[in-house]
Parts: structure tokens; C-alpha cells; sequence
RNA sequence: GGGGGUGUGCCCGAGUGGCUAAAGGGGACGGGCUGUAAACCCGUUGGCUAUGCCUACCCAGGUUCGAAUCCUGGCGCCCCCA
């Protein structure tokens, strides 16, 4: 094992927080593994590079010999963690859970060393659990501790509804600290309530109180809101390496560093290097923000798809050419196209509305001409096998049947 | 248990009987500029082969020539008092 000075630095590049920190410096100076704790949530089964960033931590730490316990929060997912913006959620059916708990699994193992991960679920533990075990639980903390936490404060304050079990959550995830016995645990900023209510309660039952090791949130594609699938703003780890690159070039610039180091593999040193370049001028912001999207698309797919992905995104962005490989759809056609319908039905708009609008707009393209907006019905002699382009990424090739 | 408030399009939010497919903002999308960045400008943003028709302002009824707007009942959310 490395010296612990020497791990701490590596382990604490790109956190946001580390308490206490002299804590993580003590435990790395024994030589022992430490067991850093991950929970996470099996609702959400797509993972995106946002998820991504506690495991590439977690990975630093297997690689530094650590062992990494994952919990899936199956149980807790009944009560749903209050953070998020939706009071109420549906509650999943266990099938639903081992359907997504498995897809994560397998995503994370993208990032994670399976040789030194245990997966467990916190069923095991919070399930048997008996009324009296609660109200011996729930005694260890005060109300008013529990409503520190920013968003109960937030809502409590805005008037909207908290539910009694919702305080529940960050009981139940410390719980799960204390049933393992967790050195660290990692989490994204927003989760430093519940990351400390896991070191109270670990210090409350006798056992030695783990670090908390908090990672910045990683705001999406939009550089405003935090990654998240339903802000329709995330990269996705199982994405096309054409998508993700695209994707990744779309990030605004101030937002590259922060990337560079919570979503790629480099070295400390080596995006020190890039972030001087870009704020001296000596480095051109495309060439950085291209070399980002082929860095993260390698680490998912590999280094032949990145070198693709890039030339496909010059040929669509900078040639404007049409891609190589068009859906093609078999369509059956009369001598008049109706073009708004036909879009609808290659998928390119949702609607005939839309694609009416997108042709006043004149967004749409047949063959590499932009359609006039009285064009509304074309001879079919003008659509057939010709390639029709929405907007300046949807295209589809149109074949009779 | 009692009192009060509120529910509008993806989101916020105007709108108290016709001029409202519903102001304004945000977001999103499209066009221009460009580095698919930012900033900026312009446009679009319920459905329908469409000078019109249909569906829409929590739900169900009702009043009216006409309702998001008035009435009745229901549901949801919030606040205060106990």
C-alpha cells in the first residue's frame, strides 16, 4: 500500500469535502483495507456519468487496495430519499427492483473492480427490524437535528408537506453504516446530511464513526442543472459513442475541467496542464472540449469507437454532410407525399403539427434541399430513396415498399 | 374537530362571463451567428392532409345564446387554531 499521505492526496483530488479529514488520514495510516460504503437508489436504471462519479472514486479506492461494499437501497427505496424534488413516489414492486438493481450492477462494473466490490442489500438488515427496533433507532436523534437538513428546512419553511417517514430516510441510511461497519461513505454533495447522520449514529452504537467523503454534483449537458435523466440533460454510460461524443462537445466550456476530473481517467497533473493552457489561451477551447469527449468515450467504449465518434461529428457539424449510416424505413407511398405525415412516420417529429412547423421554419430537408414552406405535398418521385433531414441532427431515408 | 387558502398549457404565472388555444416569463425546439460552448437576434411551442374542425384551464354535473371565469358535489395540496 502507498504511504497515506499519498493516497489521501489521490482521494481527495476532485472531492467537494472530506470530515473529518485527519479521520481518513488516521484510518489509510493503519495499512489496513478500509471498507468505503456506497448506497444507491434502484429506481433509476440507466446510469449517466453523473452516477459515475462516487464509483470512480469508489474504483480509486479499490485500486489503492480498498474494498468497496455497494447497497442497493431496496428497502429505503419504499420511502424514497426526500432530496429529490418528487414528495411522493410510486412504490416499486420487488421485481421492478431486481430488474434495476441488477442493470446497475452491471453498469457499475464498468467503473468498479468486481474482484473487490460486495454488493448487499439493505433489506437484509432494515426488513427484520421490529417496531421497538425503530423507536430505539429514531431515539438517537432529535428532531431538530433531523430538520437542519437544507430541503426538510426548505420545505418546512415553504409549506410544503414533509411526511413523518421521510425523516426516516437519513435513520435508515445510517443504519446501514452502522450494519457494515463503514470506514467511508461516499455521496454527492447533497447527501452530507445523511453521509453524517451515518457517522452519529456509528458513534452513538460503539463502533468507530466513518468519514464522509462528499463529490461535487455534475451538472448536465445544459451546465445548469445537475445531471439527471429526467432533466433530459445527462451522457449515458450505455450511450452510442456517437451520442456520448456529441453529447459531451454540447457541455458549455466553463463546465470542461470539472469534467475532466470527475469523468475522465487522467491524471491530476495532466488536467492541471489543460485547465492553464485553456486560461492562458494557448490551448483552443474546441480542441480541449474534443479531446474530453474522445477521453470519456474511450473509458466506456474504447479508443477505436472515440476516433469514429469524432469523425462522424465532423462530418455532420463541421462538413454538414449527411452521417454514414441513415435508418432507413420502408414505407408505403402514394403518388403525393403529405411531407408532415411522412416525417410523423419516420419518427423525425411527433406530429403532423410539428412537422408542418418545422417545414414553415424551414428545418426540414429532402435530398439535401430545404423544403419550401407551401411544400406541404411533394410528387413522390422527390421522397423516394432520398434522405429526409429534421432540425441538423435527425435524419432518416426514406424507401417504398 | 374548527377556520381559511389554493388547483391554469412542460414549469412558473396572468386571467372573475364573450375580443382566450388562453398574457408574461422560464424551458424546449427550429433558423441565423459559431467551436453542436457562451452571448446575441428572429421564430415556434394542443391535435387534425387545416381560410375550417376537434379537444383543453383538477374531476363530475348544472346555470347561460355563450364558462378557465358563476352554482352544486367530489378529489388533491397548503396554512392557521384546537
Amino acid at each position: 500500500m502507498l504511504p497515506a499521505a499519498e493516497q489521501l492526496r489521490i482521494l481527495s483530488s476532485g472531492t467537494a469535502d472530506i470530515v473529518p479529514q485527519d479521520a481518513l488520514l488516521e484510518k489509510l495510516g493503519r495499512g489496513q483495507p478500509l471498507v468505503a460504503k456506497l448506497g444507491v437508489d434502484p429506481t433509476a436504471p440507466d446510469l449517466h456519468l453523473g452516477h459515475a462519479v462516487p464509483l470512480r472514486k469508489l474504483r480509486q479506492f479499490q485500486d489503492l487496495g480498498h474494498e468497496v461494499v455497494l447497497i442497493i437501497g431496496d428497502f429505503t427505496a419504499l420511502i424514497g430519499d426526500p432530496s429529490g424534488r418528487n414528495t411522493t413516489r410510486p412504490a416499486l414492486s420487488e421485481r421492478d427492483i431486481d430488474v434495476n438493481a441488477q442493470t446497475y450492477i452491471d453498469q457499475a462494473f464498468k467503473i468498479l473492480d468486481r474482484s473487490k466490490t460486495t454488493v448487499r442489500r439493505n433489506s437484509e438488515w432494515l426488513a427484520p427490524l421490529g417496531f421497538a427496533d425503530i423507536l430505539r433507532l429514531t431515539s438517537q436523534f432529535t428532531v431538530a437535528r433531523i430538520l437542519e437538513r437544507d430541503d426538510f428546512q426548505q420545505r418546512y419553511r415553504e409549506g410544503v408537506g414533509i411526511s413523518l417517514h421521510e425523516f426516516l430516510y437519513p435513520v435508515a441510511q445510517a443504519y446501514d453504516s452502522v450494519a457494515i461497519k463503514a470506514d467511508v461513505e461516499l455521496g454527492g454533495t447533497d447527501q452530507l446530511f445523511n453521509l453524517l447522520a451515518g457517522r452519529e449514529l456509528m458513534g452513538k452504537t460503539g463502533l468507530e464513526a466513518q468519514v464522509c467523503l462528499t463529490l461535487p454534483l455534475l451538472e448536465g449537458t445544459d451546465g445548469v442543472q445537475k445531471m439527471s435523466k429526467s432533466y433530459g440533460n445527462y451522457v449515458g454510460l450505455t450511450d452510442a459513442g456517437d451520442d456520448m461524443f456529441g453529447k459531451v462537445m454540447s457541455i458549455p466550456d466553463d463546465l470542461m475541467i470539472k469534467y475532466y476530473r470527475l469523468c475522465t481517467s487522467l491524471p491530476v497533473d495532466e488536467v492541471d496542464r489543460i485547465e492553464h493552457g485553456l486560461a492562458d489561451g494557448s490551448l483552443h477551447p474546441n480542441a480541449a472540449k474534443r479531446r474530453l469527449a474522445r477521453e470519456i468515450v474511450t473509458l466506456y467504449h474504447s479508443e477505436t469507437v472515440a476516433a469514429e465518434s469524432e469523425a462522424a461529428f465532423d462530418r455532420l457539424f463541421r462538413d454538414k454532410a449527411t452521417p454514414e449510416d441513415v435508418p432507413e424505413f420502408t414505407i408505403e407511398l402514394a403518388d403525393t407525399v403529405h411531407v408532415p405525415a411522412l416525417l410523423k412516420d419516420l419518427g423525425l417529429v411527433v406530429s403532423n403539427g410539428e412537422g408542418r412547423r418545422m417545414i414553415a421554419q424551414g428545418a426540414v430537408r429532402v435530398g439535401g434541399t430545404v423544403l419550401a414552406p407551401q411544400d406541404l405535398d411533394v410528387p413522390v418521385e422527390r421522397v423516394e430513396g432520398a434522405v429526409v433531414q429534421v432540425g441538423k441532427r435527425k435524419f432518416a431515408r426514406v424507401v417504398s415498399a
